[in-house]
DNA sequence: CCTAAAAAGGATAATAAGGTCTTAATATAT
DNA sequence: ATATATTAAGACCTTATTATCCTTTTTAGG
């Protein structure tokens, strides 16, 4: 298991895909971009639906629709995408499962990943989405394989 | 999700609780460490005869019988019962689910995590089982609920 | 030796996560 | 208006995780 559920983790990779393709002013289909991102197509559907209608992402119906970003949705810190799929579990739960678990009542491993968690949470609400094109572009980085 | 699955969670509970008993000199049974860290008695068997496998901690059988932590299982480092768990993934893998994801192939986030996963790693080594017995003797920490 | 207490092992069930397929709704272009 | 391309939605299947039960093995103590 990583730090990601699979399905965030197809999220974000898909994310980043469209947001390259809006950057370059067009709109993707799911085809493309399950292929590009290499993930099951008819299971990405779901998970983009799923944050087309949050508003993460934006989708068009029809001849040349597909998916794209407007300007608001490529500013969005990464955060989004990952409360969106996989709650705010790794921001906040308890590194033991327990359900109480705070300063007053901490768990033996609380201070130690107070830290880390933090870490965390302030790497994905600082970054946006968009910081990523560039590399993209010039295939500094890689979605697939 | 939180970092450890659940099966890892109720293991690092179970293993915390049993240092504790064993530094007050005892074995302890399988009913008394389950209703002690508040897992399910018969899944926390499996685990703990898994971890007993692997010697991560130690049993015995028969009446008196029970689990228990020689010394060195004392000393081990956290993430001996972490690997044995959930395996290296949350060490070594690639936030996005890339299998191929390295400093000369990157995935864009490949860089932002870095640090992050070196850090849990390094927690995770350099902490020793039996480094939180005293703040459970204490009652400064707590297992369960 | 016999009994009882305990973990070990095997089989199975329940739930959640991941994945696929089919049909419906919608928009575009002709 | 109609045909077509595309996402949306619903139903369903598969696999992995979590949980339970029952039987077997081991061992201490009388």
């Amino acid at each position: 298991m990583g730090i990601f559920s699979k399905t965030c983790e197809y999220a974000l990779r898909a994310v980043f895909f469209i947001a390259h393709r809006t950057s370059e002013g067009g709109r993707v289909g799911i085809k493309e971009i399950a292929s590009g991102v290499g993930s099951p197509e008819y299971f990405l559907a779901k998970i983009l639906q799923d944050l087309s209608k949050r508003g993460i992402v934006q989708s068009a119906k029809g001849p040349n629709g597909g998916f794209f970003m407007e300007e608001k949705s490529l500013k969005q810190p990464l955060s989004n995408i990952v409360l969106a799929v996989d709650g705010k579990a790794l921001f906040t739960g308890c590194a033991l499962g327990l359900e109480v678990c705070s300063e007053k009542e901490p768990c033996p491993l609380h201070n130690e990943f107070k830290n880390i968690r933090n870490q965390i949470q302030q790497l994905l609400q600082n970054t946006t989405i968009e910081e990523f094109n560039e590399d993209l572009n010039l295939g500094l980085t890689s979605l697939r394989k």
